[in-house]
DNA sequence: CTCTAAAGTTACGGATCCGTAGGTTACTCA
DNA sequence: TGAGTAACCTACGGATCCGTAACTTTAGAG
């Protein structure tokens, strides 16, 4: 498993590749835990590779998350963005779950701790952005219904939780379909936005 | 800053004092981020004292870690065990987010990475162990109805996620309190379970 | 006051890791 | 074929960290 002389590549060709096998070690052992040399091995090449393309640990680390949050963003808000609220809120549900199903290692990587210095990135930063976009929905319905819409950001996160939570855990038992999975979730969500109070009783 | 003089204690006391003061960093830092000095020096004690008392910095993070899974899941559990089913669901939100609100930084560090070679530490166990009990009832409840138990995990991980990722921004968003949160959370979930349809329909 | 056992400290070995300096190999193009 | 450039490697400095060995201080009993 030495890596049998791999042949010499390109700037961009071995740029593209380390981000590949950076990706699924990242994935697997997480920021602190992986080593600049544990990636160079695994990728076939030797450690400075990496600090002349992306300057460091973090550098690579940075590109890596990047990519993956734009594509978990893109792929959610390009599924919510037209039809009727419940086809838009399934096809939310779905999108996430899809691109779980598709990319395990960049889901691994968005939801594993992220560098000290970065606390902006990670899965943080994903979190952040879909519950800004869901919460913006959110305070606009409940303007529209006349609620409070100091709550809205408990839905948006109670959502976000709930799928993530859900393909956390699909990624372990994958005994179900994803698109299983998303109509139960969808269902779960939809409903219970759909029958919500106006004002929750308190507990008694 | 740099601890004057503290006095001398006992065994049993700074065996307590240490876990206290390395919850509250590894809360912080995270484990691996987090080193064996840094903890003793917050201490006001020098290194080997807590090799001597934990065997090291697994030792000290189990033990951490130990009690407070005990905590969260004895009072989740404790709050689930009697009553009408929405009174109970209730009670179990508000166990959970009343256990995030007292102890955060227990919860901060249940939620961060646990060390490698303990992978069943963690949150992840406390989310297998809570998402154990509340498959159960979701099976029970669902082959009473007739309903395919094979989904119930998809609902308990959801409801579990729903209240972690919201508890988690509570506690970096105070502005409301925990039994309004609570109320909201329990009203969406239990809606959703409520108005759930014995079989979610394909999207389309 | 003294003696002893518990509590605590300094100092270090061994290992790992980040990041870089400086040299080497292999393609490419004239 | 030969030179130049782009890709790549070996080797190392500096720092950190874990865990332990050997030593020192304090508190309390007789």
């Amino acid at each position: 498993m030495k890596s049998m002389a791999t042949k010499r590549l390109t700037a961009s060709q071995r740029r593209a590749q380390l981000i590949e096998v950076g990706r699924a070690v990242l994935a697997q052992h997480g920021y602190e835990a992986t080593s600049v040399e544990e990636i160079a091995r695994a990728a076939g090449v030797s450690k400075p590779i990496i600090y002349e393309h992306f300057g460091g640990k973090e550098g690579l680390f940075a590109v890596i998350v990047d990519r993956e949050m734009d594509l978990l963003v893109q792929r959610v808000a390009g599924s919510i963005s037209s039809g009727p609220p419940r086809a838009r809120f399934e096809a939310a549900v779905l999108a996430f779950l899809g691109y779980v199903a598709e990319r395990p290692d960049g889901f691994a990587v968005l939801t594993r701790d992220a560098p000290p210095s970065a606390r902006g990135s990670g899965m943080h930063s994903v979190i952040a952005d879909l519950a800004e976009r869901i919460r913006d929905i959110f305070e606009h319905e409940f303007s529209r219904l006349g609620w409070d819409t100091a709550v809205s950001p408990i839905y948006a996160h109670a959502l976000i939780g709930m799928v993530t939570l859900t393909g956390q855990w699909w990624m372990d038992n994958p005994e179900l379909s994803i698109n299983e999975v998303a109509r139960h979730l969808a269902a779960l969500g939809w409903m219970g936005l759909r029958h919500l109070p106006e004002d929750p009783q308190p507990i008694g």
